[in-house]
RNA sequence: GCGGAUGUGGUGAAAUUGGUAUACACGCCAGACUUAGGAUCUGGUGCUUUACGGCGUGGAGGUUCGAGUCCUCUCAUCCGCACCA
């Protein structure tokens, strides 16, 4: 029978089905492995990105459960979010109707690939039930204080009608549509992450060689933590007189205490306070009171890429050191959103005060020693420090640390880029936050047992406006404190609450589900994740939050795991002529397709084979052919194999061809746990089962094929898992793949060894000798047989490899 | 600007601790079988040279008996951060 894919893959798909193979068992003492790939948005289809990650993730989970692990791989799907809605706006079609018949045709899709997912566990985000416990934890984190509500400075996405977080925002766009975000005052729900940022930062230690070094790095740099000093600047009497005292003193935060002394002035952000107060009541001229106006309105995307600008605000501060008077400005390079929006500036030792004080003639003071020039950013002694003049930076910093907290008028802080975790979304296609507002009672969550907090169905989806906000009815109901009539709150959750947790849902026994959101013994046995796979893309967004979530819901006492994902590995981009498939580009490849021409095996097998799992991909048809080539190739030498064993075999009676293949088998073999557990170098373990087959191919023991076939089926199994197990059926009833197989280091004694002969540096020849040859024999042989290039050269050093080469330095006698 | 990663045949890519550079595959060339081949099989395929040989892992140095691998400098590409006081 020649190599039929399509029946062989339908034919064990219904097998596994049928055995309800790849469910884990409920026991909780085994030895276990979770292995996750990022679960799908359900766009409609499958992409070639959803397979490599799927062929991968697949490949792990096949290879433990091989090993005798207790197995769980989920799948499910990442349901809520704006494409639902704009699919609704488009095709007139409902955005949970669209979801879920999206789910039921990529469950088919994924179906085909023969997938070894455990099918009970599977759910969708949009699932009430889903919603239901999410609302419980956010209702808990409200309690705890984790969560609270408050008006800020926003990112707005006018395409999406919707508000972003921090990390949704990508050089000053939308992260979905790419549209440029606005600044906008409203209210909103925050998760406070600052909470847990030194937790964040500190425990990357544990991730240190397990995630990619780029990922931690990257997660690092954005929780961004600075230590240093935070002080308060009393404004001059005159200028609390001129602000109709309704200001004292602001504050402002600094890494450099060491340089206070040469502070020339300080800046304040367009949208401080004090800068809003003097532009509304008209305490500045009308041009001023304009441009720092139109500074307030620009994002910070354009005030990053704007020259400095900034104008005096016509009042002072006093030096809280020296009590000289300082002038104030507003400058358009302080953040509002960072150290309280305002600065104190140094312009002799940090470049942007520098820049700013030379543009506005500002006086620029040097107080610390070195460098050529100013400004220098560097450390050094103090000068023109008062007491602290003399003194190293890093003692100064800690001493005018002192002097501040001692006085009482400043403390030593830190500081994070990080911002709180705004979760509010002005959409209907997301689980509602479940809180009521009341006349007399203000911000109500939901009772516990009222939850679900459901979205209604009967819904007018027009891009306009909040579709919960514009409901007739929903949004009425009675306090859950009071009774009195009361309003529903209308943002819905970012979608990227529910991927926070699913790693906890997919772990908690399916027959829990009803009960409990987090089961905390099935949880603390499945978790942390022992490989997780997915895009680069989530490097800070997704994994983030997730690691936040795990810690906080940890603290809630729903389990007692620190980090969920103990082995990262981030796959690269699958591209077509160096770009990355799009529609747009019209440079894709239908997975449907591909299966369908050369089965699921051939698909896995190229994503596999054509590059390592960490890089990118690019695509090539003809390849993908070589890939069908192999599986027709080994599906052919099924006549080959006698016997249904794996053979004993004696290999004094072996022909030479017949020893290399075994050698090159078992070679595979060993290779095989080292690519699971450690490179992730598919490729490499599916090039040495080629090798290991062309090495068969080349000789003719019966027995050293069967042996071969044995153990190359068992390797391919995790990789193409219907061919193998087919061949494995007919052939071995099976019982190869289930095995640990073992490594046979007899094979590797060889009767002769080849050494490499270099003589000055250069590869000459090579000779054989026996295994048990001396240093000396194995010199001599390595002169004789070199003897042409020794020629009039004298031997200078003589150098034996084992095993591996002779190495002759000469030089002209 | 700062930080990180990557540079190996025509292409995708291999190469334990420094030890035969280019495994495996695609492509290409030649041949076989065929009515035919865009099927299959066999052989060849880094560059250069008639040959002996020489040269080759982005470039230039260095360490070493020996460097794709280690060190210094440099170029290119990609990614992340980008006024965070």
């Amino acid at each position: 029978m020649s190599y039929n894919p399509s029946e062989i893959e339908a034919k064990w798909q219904k097998i596994w089905e049928e055995e309800q193979a790849f469910e884990p068992s409920d026991s909780l003492t085994q030895k276990k492995k979770y292995i996750l790939s990022m679960f799908p948005f359900p766009s409609g289809r499958l992409h070639m990105g959803h397979v490599r990650n799927y062929a991968i993730g697949d490949a792990f989970a096949r290879y433990y459960r091989k090993q005798g692990f207790n197995v769980l791989h989920p799948i499910g799907w990442d349901a809520f979010g704006m494409p639902a809605e704009n699919a609704a706006i488009k095709h007139g079609r409902h955005p949970k109707e669209w979801t879920y018949s999206n789910i039921d045709y990529m469950r088919k899709e994924l179906g085909t690939l023969g997938l070894s997912f455990s099918k009970t566990r599977e759910f969708a985000t949009c699932d009430e039930l889903y919603t239901k416990w999410e609302q419980e934890f956010i209702i808990r984190m409200f309690k705890e204080g984790l969560l609270y509500r408050e008006s800020t400075t926003v990112n707005w996405c006018e395409s999406c009608h919707t508000v972003l977080a921090n990390e949704q925002v990508e050089e000053g766009c939308c992260w979905r549509c790419d549209n440029e975000v606005q600044l906008k005052e409203m209210p909103g729900y925050y998760l406070d992450i600052i909470k847990y940022a030194d937790e964040l930062l500190e425990d990357l230690k544990l991730l240190e060689g397990k995630w990619p070094s780029q990922v931690i790095t990257m997660q690092s740099n954005w929780i961004g933590r600075s230590q240093g000093l935070e002080f308060e600047f009393e404004l001059s009497d005159e200028s609390k007189a001129k602000l109709g005292g309704k200001f004292e003193k602001y504050t402002v935060f600094t890494t450099r205490p060491d340089t206070i002394y040469g502070v020339t002035y300080s800046a304040l952000a367009a949208e401080h306070p004090i800068s809003k107060y003097l532009v509304e009541h008209g305490l500045l001229e009308d041009e001023v009171a304009q441009k720092v106006t139109h500074i307030a309105n620009m994002t910070e995307r354009e005030r990053a890429q704007a020259d400095k600008e900034g104008y005096p605000l016509g009042i002072s501060v006093i030096h809280p050191l020296t009590g000289e008077e300082i002038p104030v400005w507003t400058a358009n390079f302080v953040l509002g959103s960072y150290g309280g929006g305002a600065v104190m500036a140094v312009p002799a030792h940090d470049e942007r005060d520098f820049e700013f004080a030379s543009k506005y003639h500002l006086p620029i003071k040097r107080v610390i020693e070195g460098g050529d020039t100013l400004p220098y950013t560097g450390t050094g002694n103090l000068i023109d420090s008062s007491r602290f003049s003399c003194v190293d930076s890093s003692e100064a910093k800690i001493a005018i640390i002192n002097e501040f907290e001692e006085r009482g008028i400043g403390k030593g802080t830190t500081n994070y880029k990080l911002r709180n975790w705004g979760v509010s979304r002005q959409r209907y296609w997301g689980a509602p936050i479940p809180f009521v507002h009341c006349p007399s009672c203000g911000l109500v969550p939901e009772k516990i047992e009222n939850l679900p907090v459901a979205l209604p169905e009967d819904v007018e989806i027009t891009g306009e406006g909040n579709p919960l906000e514009n409901h007739p009815t929903w949004k009425y109901c009675a306090c859950p404190k009071c009774g009195a009539d009361a309003v529903r709150e209308t943002d819905t959750l970012d979608t990227f609450v529910q991927s926070s947790w699913y790693q906890f849902r997919y772990a908690t026994n399916p027959k829990k589900w009803n009960d409990v959101g987090i089961d905390k013994e099935d949880a603390n046995y499945w978790l942390g994740v022992d490989q997780y796979i997915g895009g680069i893309e989530h490097a800070i967004l997704h994994l983030l939050y997730a690691r936040f979530f795990t810690k906080a819901l940890r603290d809630l006492g729903y389990h007692d795991i620190d980090e969920p994902f103990t082995n990262l590995l981030t796959q690269g981009m699958v591209l077509m002529n160096g770009a990355k498939m799009s529609k747009s580009k019209g440079n894709t490849v239908d997975p449907d397709a591909l299966v369908e021409k050369y089965g699921a095996d051939t698909a896995r097998l190229f994503i596999l084979f054509a590059a390592p799992p960490q890089k990118e991909l690019e695509w090539n048809d003809s390849a993908v052919e070589g890939a069908f080539r192999f599986i027709k190739k080994l599906y052919d030498r099924k006549a080959k194999v006698a016997g249904d064993t794996l053979p004993g075999i004696d290999q004094s009676g072996l022909s030479k061809a017949s020893k290399l293949a075994r050698v090159k088998v078992y070679e595979a073999l060993q290779k095989s746990s080292d690519v699971y557990e450690k490179t992730f170098a598919f490729n490499t373990l599916i090039a040495a089962c080629m090798e290991a087959l062309n090495a068969l191919d080349k000789q003719e023991s019966a027995e050293v094929w069967t042996e071969g076939m044995y153990i190359m089926l068992n390797l391919l199994e995790p990789i193409i898992p219907h061919a193998a197990t087919e061949l494995s059926e007919a052939l071995f009833k099976r019982e190869n793949l289930g095995a640990i197989l073992e490594v046979k280091e007899e094979v590797f004694v060889q009767d002769t060894v080849l050494y490499v002969v270099m003589i000055g540096g250069k590869k000459r020849t090579e000779i054989e000798v026996d295994p048990g040859a001396s240093q000396d024999d194995i010199l001599s042989a390595a002169k004789e047989a070199g003897a042409k290039w020794l020629e009039g050269m004298t031997v200078v050093k003589e150098i034996v490899v084992p095993n591996k080469l002779v190495n002759l330095a000469v030089k002209p006698a």
